[in-house]
DNA sequence: CTCGATTTCTATACGGTATAAACAGTTCCG
DNA sequence: CGGAACTGTTTATACCGTATAGAAATCGAG
């Protein structure tokens, strides 16, 4: 624990979010660089793409280069901001949501939908969003601006915007990381296995029993959009309610 | 990729799978054991509930136990399942909801409370979870059996019983997720540099500016009561429809 | 144009990680 | 009682990120 901010993280910081934002100014003097941080996310991304996040090491993406491992580290500070940089490569069009219509549940609608299609473009997203460091850079912070702007026709406080933006977001990445759980591991000899255990040991599961029997667990059809009624439909409610109160 | 069902990889899911459901059998010949798979466990969980996940590694678990790293090898099969024995052991407990009332939405308020509570008491859990393989053990159903029972109240079909409960628990999650990225950055010297791109790129934003001067970002007083009032409400709404219709 | 300053990139090394393999010592069963 | 089975250690392997030092390349100033 007790990271607390010392001189050398804020500078590790500041680095890091002038690389985001694209603010490093290029030295005149020595050989031409070969790369440019962009270049090196974007091979990352490929690489990430193809072999999983766990792929993506600095040795393997400098040898996408035939480079050394350690010339990477004249464009990146470490690997932390190579996979903030990865992040944000593959968010860098911002979504228009106004083609689906100009109210906000159609707009709202369209930002998960394209949320999610990130994510099944790559699967990585999750894992290395959930290596935190919640530095955004422009297009992230792209991404967010459009979802709250669709949400201020809802006429509710800006925090309670915040809020929803933030179910919105969260839905889908919990979406994303089931079907990573799911596609692991849903095999025959995983089925076998589990559902003997849960037969022998039933009676301590009773719910759970009679959810299976139930069919609970067959693969569910758009479980995005399942989620998203329910919340988009909580919404409602709390608009109509703030419209009476 | 390719990680397809070979014969290796289901013989390791059953031993898995085994020791989450403590089915070992004790052998009869040689020295006695000095551990227990679950004494591993609980050793690696205070662990990490004072150094992090990082601080869990094979070295250091067994170092507390003044042991060599190998010595675990002989209880677990590798790191992976002991954090999935990790996760086991902190949900020990199946929550109780019958005491905050009959009704399923103040049970399934409670199994969230619950749930946070133990998300906040160790906050490793999260990125552990993450770190998939989703053999879930006796522990881990039984507290989807208590959510699930309470479920069962609503009327729905299983089906979307059983989507409900991963909103929920997938909003308890997220909420940890968040929690865990703010305490990490949330210092001066980030707002300071922050704020100040945000303000210079200001023009790029400008519903999100709207957001921040408004107030949306300013630390939110209960978000899970605010999320899971905006899900139970969109579930009633699904239940009244379907009741209707 | 030349030379020193600056920058890129490489080679090497270090401290980590998980874990495979061989081995020593202990205990029980036949 | 002796060998099989089991525990734990030692040693070794293959990675990982990255610190450090130096070689090669390039530009700006004199």
């Amino acid at each position: 624990m007790a990271r607390s901010g010392n001189s050398k993280d804020n500078r590790d910081l500041g680095t890091a979010l002038a690389l985001l934002w694209d603010e490093t100014e290029a030295p005149t003097r020595g050989p031409k660089p070969s790369l440019t941080p962009r270049r090196i996310a974007e091979a990352a991304v490929s690489l990430a793409d193809s072999d999983g996040l766990d792929a993506v090491t600095m040795t393997k993406v400098a040898g996408l280069f035939k480079l050394s491992a350690m010339a990477l580290y004249r464009y990146v500070p470490g690997k932390a901001e190579l996979v903030e940089l990865m992040i944000e490569a593959i968010l860098a069009e911002r979504p228009d949501l106004s083609v689906a219509g100009d109210d906000w549940q159609s707009q709202i609608t369209e930002w998960a939908r394209r949320s999610w299609d990130v994510h099944q473009a790559h699967p990585w997203l999750v894992t290395a969003t959930a290596m935190r460091r919640q530095a955004m850079g422009p297009h992230q912070l792209g991404w967010m601006d459009a979802a709250l702007a669709s949400l201020e026709q809802t006429g509710l406080p800006p925090a309670d915007q915040h809020q929803i933006f933030l179910l919105v977001a969260g839905l889908v990445r919990n979406l994303a990381q089931q079907r990573l759980d799911y596609d692991e591991e849903h095999d025959q000899e995983w089925n076998r296995l589990n559902g003997e255990l849960l037969a022998r040991h039933a009676h301590r599961f009773p719910a759970l029993t009679r959810a299976i029997v139930g069919g609970a667990f067959e693969p569910a059809g758009d479980p995005l959009g399942f989620g998203l009624a329910r919340l988009l439909d909580g919404v409602q409610a709390l608009i109509t309610r703030q419209q009476a109160g």
